[in-house]
DNA sequence: CATGAATGAGTCTTCATTCAT
DNA sequence: GATGAATGAAGACTCATTCAT
């Protein structure tokens, strides 16, 4: 048998495996984001994947390990994106970057959700996974901020608790979506209300005389 | 037996109990708050009372019990005070008011996250003890900030999204605190955070000429 | 203290004991005859005897030692009657003894249902408080039967399993009143009862021509 | 795969089933029958059928549906048997007849006794399985009394009574086999045991002159 | 003596994981 | 590789019994 058809045979094997892969991970998230990690069977898992529970340990090493599959799965499309949170410039910049935001969470809702869960109470999760990442991203946040009052462009203010108001004020305009109370938005609606959000962040609440 | 003497046992047996009551709460609260409702085992919670496993059933119907009441009383504190959020007039106000929650969130907040946790799982909590009450507060600040805009005080601006907005930033300061990730701020902190909030929301984030 | 005074306040504590035992074990026969013995719980036991849980303690060893006293007090009242099953002579004797069986039943209904169910699952309750004296009873209900064959009196026949079958009979008829199904018959009734089960005993339930 | 193979599957996975069924009911049946239902417990269960606990649940929703299990299935066979009661016309049928209810009784001593068991303690195996069957079964009997004493076959006589007295001695022959106490008997000794008990209540026990 | 709160062993049941087919 | 039956550890809850008041 030549090599190639080797690698066929391999190829086409491990496009398999990563198909099954995914057909778990994504039945998975939808229960986990419904019930919760620890309410959440294995069974259900294998019923929503359509398959035997005992094909799961063929793919996985276990429910724990399915679950941060998902976790970083939905972590890498979230950090891709927020790598270049320091190239924003203009405006427009903003707000399309909040409107990508919207896309991934959007796409990815169940995923997130379960994220979201279990970071709320699982440490190891919070620590390991989570908060090395968040604390750079947040400390990028910062650092423009910092920059921007240095130069003038921004008012003086603590730059640290603008930034957390900052993730905050778009955490609560994505919660409802990700709580699973709305059905997220169409891509129109998303530009608008990107761009609200940035207007209201940037020139706040209050009308001044000019 | 003199009436006075009945009422007096039953008196001391009522505060007996409701110190039992207590005493469980607060050691269920905190586990709950660490490891998650369905994690945490019966077993947890009486050790964290210091008091057998059966004990807790002569207070509590069951575990879910202990949880529900833990989650109700919190709840009453914080919709006391939310109750309020109609007659704040002045900025200082605003500032009180937000210090208060600070309060109420230092105080209790192994049942906050307890109850931030499940509401973020279970529908029915979600439903049945959040939702109704917050939906009618938001309506509140909603319906202020709408009035606010026609008086002119305000920029125009969806006031809805404002709303979740202001939710949302104020979520994101004591988010830290909740998760336990940062101790409760002192007093003046507090202030210091409330006015810095209050001041970015009102103003917006961005300098602008005069 | 002079020693009557002595005897006259142990006398009166032992009739108070003798109360509170006779007290309990009424109420216990009425719940373990409505519920099982397994299913019975002290607390429904001592609510019935309107005390507390302790106090049962203090009369009784045990649940189980409640449960024997109250058989062994009803046994004893049917092996009284049940001793004179030899002296039956005329038919009139034989009817005035099973009114007196019917009599029995009819007082303590609830502690012989209960006698009966353990004694149906319980081997220790069947082996040493029930074989001995039933079988000793059978034993001499069978030798006046095979006596009376044998002076010409009763039709030649199995004389033990004639005796199994009249015990049965006469259970067939008081059964529904032990389940708890019918009310006891009142006294007319029962000699009616009495007379005519005598009667099919003797008679045989088939005409015959004479 | 052709069909007949997919059935084969099927058909060997629902006998495979039944095989289970049947060993869980004979095993816990017999544990029932030695110790109560409530005294009983799923682990002697799982070790009289030679499996795990968790595997009883794979094939009974729980302990009662296991019990509920054995009971529906004596008592189909018994009443399939007491079905044709109604058909006796001659003295040999009885006797058949007679003969038959022994058999029964002696293929599944434990599965009947669990079920009387159960009958004399619980309301509700007494009312919603037993009553309405026995109380036809007894109507038909009595009926069929009462027509022959009018066709003068019968001596007069209070049916009701009858009809219950006779169940009661049948009772009384078979209960030391059904309580264990004794090994049911052998084919011809059933039958001996049958006629007799036939020619007592048909004859009376008591010689009379012709 | 009476009380009833405290105890913890024992119950039924669930479910992640293994493994024979 | 796929299956799903078997496993048994672990969990919520009950209840007979003890004991301080």
């Amino acid at each position: 048998m030549p090599p190639q058809e080797i690698n066929g045979f391999e190829a086409r094997r491990q496009r398999r495996i990563a198909r099954k892969h995914a057909r778990i991970m994504k039945s998975a998230a939808q229960v986990f984001a419904a019930k919760g990690y620890r309410t959440t069977t294995t069974r259900e898992i294998a019923r929503a994947a359509d398959m035997a529970e005992g094909t799961l340990y063929n793919y996985f090493a276990g429910k724990r390990e399915i679950f941060l599959s998902i976790v970083e799965e939905v972590l890498a499309a979230l950090l891709e994106l927020l790598e270049d949170v320091g190239q924003l410039e203009t405006r427009a910049d903003v707000v399309a970057f909040v409107e990508m935001l919207f896309d991934v969470l959007s796409t990815k809702p169940a995923s997130i959700r379960t994220l979201v869960m279990e970071a709320w109470v699982d440490d190891l999760i919070l620590q390991d996974l989570l908060m090395e990442r968040i604390v750079s991203i947040m400390a990028q946040v910062e650092g423009f901020i910092a920059a921007s009052i240095v130069e003038g462009k921004f008012r003086p203010m603590d730059s640290r608790l603008a930034t957390r108001m900052l993730f905050g004020m778009f955490a609560g305009l994505v919660l409802p979506v990700l709580r699973g109370m709305e059905a997220p938005p169409a891509p129109p609606e998303r530009h608008a209300m990107a761009e609200a959000a940035v207007n209201l962040l940037m020139e706040g609440i209050q009308l001044r005389d000019e």
